[in-house]
DNA sequence: CAACAATATCTTGCGTAACAAGGTATATGG
DNA sequence: CCATATACCTTGTTACGCAAGATATTGTTG
């Protein structure tokens, strides 16, 4: 478990629903920051939080798990390296495949969310 | 469960994904939907599928326990109709709760939206 | 009339994924 | 030396979408 500082929970009210948002987006998420150039997995936790302001957060212990999945559907490939000063860290870089698949989420992700937008922007009119 | 035509299982590609997506948004759907009057079950999941030209599906087997959950938080109310022809049918209404969580849901979900808006159309740089 | 499809409801079981909460190990600052 | 930060991993819980079944009534068609 990754103990941060006194964080004071900031998100916490109307909390249920943004869990389960994430289904079905955190892979995308993850695979777009990929896109950029490798990184690691705790890289990955404090990079989201900060580029969407606190929008998006993720818990190491959900992070790890899509990393493995993305590894082996083969959308990723693995590097470890050892700084001189610190701990070993694991690097994830997108394969021709992730890449692929990168685009193929962002269609669908941008389909629904379109599909949403556009249904729930409709003036009542009867059902 | 219901026997629909012989439909030649339409969206069957890129699959396991649009499942997950529904999370977390089926019961503002739901909820949007009930916002112009009242609606029955059978009826939520046809109109569902025609208002968005098939890009928003849901199954009777899915909606079922949702209309539970809406109706257990307090957000509708039931009352059993028996037309002259045809079979009993079970009409969802709003309640005043349902409406507030609708629009709550309804901000949510649009910060959400947003974000991952944001954050998918940023154009590569250095994580 | 028998047989089937359509309308409409409900239930059970399965698989999946997010998360909390625990753990390990190394480096750094007081 | 002890707390904190960095960095990885694992287990168990929980919730929900869905396929696949069941039931009952009405309409249609050979």
């Amino acid at each position: 478990m990754v103990t941060m500082s006194p964080k004071p929970s900031q998100t916490d009210e109307g909390r249920s629903i943004a869990r389960e948002l994430r289904r079905g987006s955190l892979e995308l998420i993850v695979l777009h920051l990929l896109s950029s150039g490798e990184a690691y997995g705790y890289e990955i936790v404090t990079k989201l939080s900060e580029r969407t302001n606190g929008a998006l957060e993720v818990t190491d212990g959900t992070l790890y798990p899509v990393l493995y999945r993305l590894e082996n559907a083969g959308f990723v490939t693995i590097r470890w390296e050892t700084p001189q000063r610190g701990v070993p860290r694991k690097y994830y870089r997108l394969t021709d495949a992730g890449r692929a698949e990168l685009e193929r989420m962002t269609r669908e992700w941008t389909a629904f969310a379109d599909a949403m937008t556009r249904l729930i922007r409709q003036r009542p009119e009867a059902i």
